[in-house]
DNA sequence: TAGATTGTTAATCGATTAACAATC
DNA sequence: TAGATTGTTAATCGATTAACAATC
């Protein structure tokens, strides 16, 4: 078993919060702070230091007492946790206006992951390029995966072909999916996992706080 | 005090399940489904009856006993409560890649709000079309303001401007900010409401996922 | 009426916070 | 060593689930 993998049962709402402490840290980083304590960390982001070391304790002894936490090893370690250090390929379905924007405007990279394939179903598509890379046709997309083995798709088609497109991708060997297609889709391998991007969501909560935010 | 705000201390963990409930009604709604029963409902969305029965009556009884939710009833209700009733206009500031593929990808209208205008500081930018509307100077945002009140903002902008930008926005009257910059913006004012999205969190569970999920 | 299903109270479970001994 | 701050256990708080009486 792994050294970093102290305990396996890990809840979701500590995973759930473990990007937020890599970004936070990555742009202590980029200050250049050295280290923080538990205590500092936690007014920076709004948390409880008690909540702090309780989080990090789930994956190792990260700190040092009387110090604090290194921030270099704290972001290494938290990027192994999450994955960043292993490059993984992803195609994205769909090159409309959001596939098209996520293509270009995520930092694949920062992530760990590489866009290595665009697909679409619309002929006036294929051919072009986006993100530096040629749109190829969604018939293409078996032999595309046989070759390449992408181990992520990124989905951002409309409702109706979700399930459809996300079925085929499983059979072609996609473990994870990124899906922007406002519809839940439902997976029964259980090493495939699934994040269901609903931006509407979003933009209702905003909604509900308008609407409740002068009544305290 | 109005009628439909039971209790006034409803916790996130509820609100937060608020749009998914209000989706899922829309699709049965969709699909002719007149009523329907905690159970059958829990079922369809992988959450418990009794859960749902909770979450809803933080806000009213809107069943009836021995018969469920009457759909059309209960998505007016959770309507009300999220606001998507009121039309709300949105500034939206930032027309790079994301930026345009918010305003021409989301249906505002779907969740009351209307897209009134989009600003960016870029002079090439400035003058073309997006979603319909002429994309106008930043500089121009003062006046705009003043003239359409709009109460929300979204901002597509890099982190280095964004906070620089909600400031400004807030002296002209936005309660609301939908931000996408990538940087979590701190607002004082305590009837303004901040969504901060993050994209990069959402592909980072998802690796996490893929490195874990083996490990059953 | 009998059956179904809610609204609501009580029991359980899990997550957060507080406290403090261990230790750098 | 003294001071700081962690790792970890115990206490509290909140959220979820179960149970059931109310009622359509």
């Amino acid at each position: 078993m792994p050294k970093e993998t102290k305990k396996n049962d890990v809840s979701y709402s500590v995973i759930r919060r473990l990007p937020r402490y890599y970004r936070f840290i990555g742009e202590l980083l980029k200050q250049g702070t050295v280290r923080i304590s538990s205590g500092k960390l936690a007014e920076k982001m709004s948390l409880t230091a008690s909540q702090i070391r309780q989080d990090l304790n789930c994956f190792g002894g990260f700190g040092q007492q009387g110090y604090g936490y290194n921030l270099t090893e704290l972001q290494n370690e938290i990027g192994n946790i999450l994955g960043v250090h292993e490059v993984k390929k992803a195609v994205l379905i769909g090159v409309g206006n959001l596939g098209r924007a996520i293509a270009a405007h995520m930092d694949f990279a920062e992530y760990g992951c590489k866009l290595a394939g665009l697909f679409d179903s619309d002929k006036d598509k294929i051919g072009e390029t986006a993100a530096e890379l040629k749109i190829l046709d969604i018939s293409e997309l078996e032999n595309f995966c046989r070759r390449e083995s992408p181990q992520i798709a990124i989905l951002c088609i409309p409702k109706s072909s979700a399930q459809q497109i996300a079925d085929r991708l499983v059979k072609l060997g996609v473990k994870a999916f990124w899906n922007f297609s406002h519809y839940d889709i439902k997976i029964s391998h259980k090493d495939v996992v699934v994040e269901n991007v609903h931006l509407g969501d979003s933009l209702l909560m905003l909604s509900y706080g308008l609407n409740h935010s002068s009544e305290e």
